[in-house]
DNA sequence: AAATTATATGCAACTCAGTTGCATATAATT
DNA sequence: AATTATATGCAACTGAGTTGCATATAATTT
């Protein structure tokens, strides 16, 4: 069980109103140790309107507090953020993993992504990397 | 201007009827030569409805012929496949490329994905990689 | 402590990406 | 040429995500 202490600074950091829904979503942020969708905030925090849940994320996601992460499945997915990430400036070169057997998306944060190649000319500025297949607990 | 038998065998070897949407689809995506959305094929493919782009683009996905690229946008955007890929087996360990500054994406089949770390336990499928940054023509 | 301000929330409605159902057209096979 | 399988167009639908408005509420000011 996570500190409202801590999690009311993390609001406070950020410039953010400490509201009890944002406080339960960065709960579960922090208790799931995954990735999220609005979908799963709803299914579990259900006091709360799910447009409310949309809104939540959205302005997690610009005060730097979440980022979105890549996928092909058309439902938006959100990682928890390190606190060095700002709103202007994300920093998340880290590994997501996508269990194809429990579906679930993991940010590995302590595996660094490779340096990458591309061609001459081309400026980098994040790298992303989706790693598809089976994690720890299913395999 | 591609030939048009080789679209013709594009089609006949992943076992999908030749119709004239289809070859047109394919023609630009090897035009274009990079990831294309159901928005852009209808923008530019004015003479075809948009579920039977919509059809088109799954038929092609379906059959090996396009891949799916994981993105954030909420639109689903396909690149052409290898000629080893097939229904079952994608073989798309190339770098995506997203240009911030024209909003392209393309593969970067030239370079290919560094080898990747990932925890104890954890079995490795595919790896997709999305780079961010700016392109050689906006740079 | 009370008043004020700024913004979070709930509800209804909307937009848009993607899908489904059905009838007809058409490519491929017999 | 006839038949079969499936691609296409049209209308309608679903669901993820967003907007508008009134009210609630956190934070600031008085």
């Amino acid at each position: 069980m996570e500190n409202v202490d801590s999690l009311k600074k993390i609001l406070g950091s950020h410039k953010l109103r400490i509201t009890d829904c944002r406080l339960h979503v960065i709960q579960l942020f922090l208790t799931e140790r995954k990735a999220l969708s609005q979908g799963d905030l709803e299914n579990q925090l259900n006091q709360y309107d799910r447009v409310t849940l949309y809104r939540t994320l959205n302005s997690f996601l610009d005060s730097g507090i979440i980022h979105k992460i890549p996928n092909s499945e058309g439902v938006a997915t959100y990682g928890l953020c390190h606190e060095t990430c700002s709103p202007n400036q994300h920093d998340h070169n880290h590994i997501h993993f996508k269990c194809n057997s429990c579906g679930q998306i993991q940010c590995l944060d302590d595996k660094s992504v490779p340096n990458v190649m591309v061609p001459e000319g081309y400026h980098i500025e994040a790298v992303n990397m989706i790693v598809d297949g089976v994690c720890a607990k299913c395999a």
